[in-house]
RNA sequence: GGCCCGUUCGUCUAGGGGUUAGGACGUUAGAUUUUCAUUCUAGAAACAGGGGUUCGAUUCCCCUACGGGCUACCA
């Protein structure tokens, strides 16, 4: 390795919602530029204008942003190296084409997309390469003359590189060590398109160069079109300056095979972009992690464990913590199928660890956006406090926290009316009473004055703790009943139970 | 089909020539919680198969099988 300094990209195309593949790809990038003191990049690949989607970059920019991983360098910020939009940066590589052309090791092709799809039709296994590429129109085919008539005439063309016979490309890989492939069997790919903007191919590697990428790391999907951009790097004269590959193994869908997709999220239940996206064409909305309620600690966490673990029993990480112990011979070569039931697991718990404070902000949204009305910070803090351990996910604190808010609006009856009695009234309406009279309003006395009360009503303590919660809660479900009590004061207990009082004896 | 990559409990994974093959999620059972969740304890659960190499392979090598990726003027 030398000593230059280490800058990373995130490359990421503006064609929908963000998968979290690429998040997962864009915090590697992130883990180890920051491991090594360098520069993280954001660079938009939107030369397929015909998939350019509208607000897919401020999209992924905003995916970034919430997951943390702030790039140093971007459309949005600028740097050095502007412009990062490589439809922006048209203009320059068809330079690096022409060169490639003019040394023998590119030509031009005449071919329409229509031949060509003949050709695949009608030929098994039809390559545009070494079998095939002097059958076709162009600048190998054809003569001189012939080319520079078709050029002269604007006769739409591409540019393709003209992988040489016979050879052995071979590189080693960051994660998987030596990988090499046979020249012969990889086809002449094009290089720069007819409407004249390069493919990913000859731009990742005129822009990695121009932007001093000094490592690269993308899913391994790209692993087979690698030979292409060895090659590329090699005839433009740089290949002392390629970067680092490192391919990432992919993260699968959790049943059967393949590739995860937004299809399987909506199939299976879950949430496979990082943030809700919204497709104007078609106006689906595809959820999102964010929305679904993950913290984006829990989700940056969850990522780094799929496919990197730190070799110990460690499962939770802070960013700082995945900075500091991010290792690439730590990444697994595998694929990994997405768990979503794990996934949820890290959220809960991050939701145990974080501090109250951290979750104010979000869990007063949650509770608003469902017409709950929270005045006080303060209480609200307290209220989080006391159960958070019992949500997994940010919308759970709906459930969890608004009777602490409002009064239950339901009462699970079904759960006390069966066994209520008279005596059970009397201690209530007694139980009022003392509580009206009670000058310290805490845990420890309340639950004293109803154990007293219950013996001296010969009532056993079992048989009221169920009704004073479904008084107070509405439901089976909460922290102590006490506790309830005590955050609830005075005033709104005693309420609570002559209500709950009267929807037991109706 | 061709090329490339991969293969440890259901899932994510640790380990690595001699181990009771470890952890986590999920699951099962119990404890705690006079609700529910948390928490705790315990249990079931894996080295794809075949050849080598070796005193000894789950670990190293080869083959097979299986899985995945790519095979666009998409990234």
């Amino acid at each position: 390795m030398s000593d230059k300094k280490v800058r990373v990209r995130f490359a990421p195309s503006p064609t929908g919602g963000l998968h979290l593949g690429g998040v997962r790809t864009a915090l590697f990038n992130y883990l180890f530029a920051k491991q090594q003191q360098g520069d993280f990049i954001l660079r938009i690949e939107d030369t397929d204008q015909s998939r350019y989607v509208d607000g897919a970059e401020a999209y992924v920019a905003e995916c970034l942003q919430w997951c943390g991983l702030t790039p140093d360098e971007s459309p949005a910020v600028g740097g050095p190296y502007a412009p990062y939009r490589q439809s922006e940066r048209k203009s320059i590589y068809r330079e690096y084409a022409e060169k490639l052309v003019s040394q023998g090791h590119a030509y031009y092709a005449f071919d329409t997309p229509e031949e060509l799809e003949q050709n695949r039709r009608e030929i098994p296994n039809f390559q545009y390469g070494q079998v095939y590429r002097d059958g076709l129109r162009n600048s190998l085919s054809l003569t001189e003359h012939q080319v520079d008539e078709l050029l002269d005439a604007h006769t739409p063309h591409v540019i393709r590189i003209k992988m040489p016979a016979d050879e052995r490309v071979s590189f080693t890989d960051m994660i998987r060590g030596q990988v090499s492939f046979e020249t012969n069997q990889v086809d002449d790919k094009v290089l720069l398109k007819a409407d004249g903007m390069p493919t990913y191919h000859l731009a990742v590697v005129v822009d990695d160069y121009l932007m001093k990428i000094t490592h690269a790391f993308r899913g391994e999907e790209w692993l087979p079109s690698a030979p292409v951009h060895l090659l590329l790097w090699d005839y433009l004269g740089w290949k002392a300056e390629m970067p680092q590959w490192a391919h990432l193994p992919l993260i699968l869908k959790p049943d059967g095979h393949g590739k995860l997709s937004k299809r399987d999220g909506a199939r299976l239940g879950f949430p496979v972009y990082a943030m809700t996206w919204f497709d104007g064409k078609t106006g689906e909305l595809t959820p999102g992690f964010r929305e679904l309620g993950f913290l984006p600690e829990a989700f940056i966490n969850l990522l780094a464990t799929l496919g990197w673990n730190d070799g110990t029993d460690q499962e939770i990480f802070t960013i700082d913590e995945l900075i500091a112990k991010f290792s690439l011979d730590r990444v697994s070569k595998a694929g990994a199928k997405f768990d979503f039931e794990k996934a949820k697991w890290f959220n809960g718990e991050w939701i145990k660890k974080v501090k109250g404070e951290r979750l104010k902000v979000k869990v007063k949204s949650v509770l608003e956006e469902k017409g709950v009305v929270v005045s006080e910070d303060e209480y609200l803090l307290k209220v989080i406090d006391k159960i958070k351990d019992r949500c997994v996910l940010l919308p759970d604190f709906y459930q969890q926290a608004a009777y602490f808010f409002e009064q239950p609006k339901e009462y699970d009856v079904n759960a006390v009316k069966p066994k209520w009695t008279d005596a059970k009234t009397e201690f209530f309406i007694r139980f009022i009473t003392i509580l009206g009279r009670e000058e310290v309003w805490d845990e420890a006395t309340l639950e004293t004055a109803f154990k007293a009360l219950a013996e001296e009503k010969a009532i056993k303590t079992g048989e009221l703790m169920l009704p004073f919660r479904i008084m107070l809660v509405g439901g089976k479900f909460g922290p102590h009943v006490f506790d309830i009590a005590a955050l609830l004061g005075k005033v709104e207990t005693i309420t609570r139970i002559e209500k709950g009082l009267g929807v037991f004896t109706a």
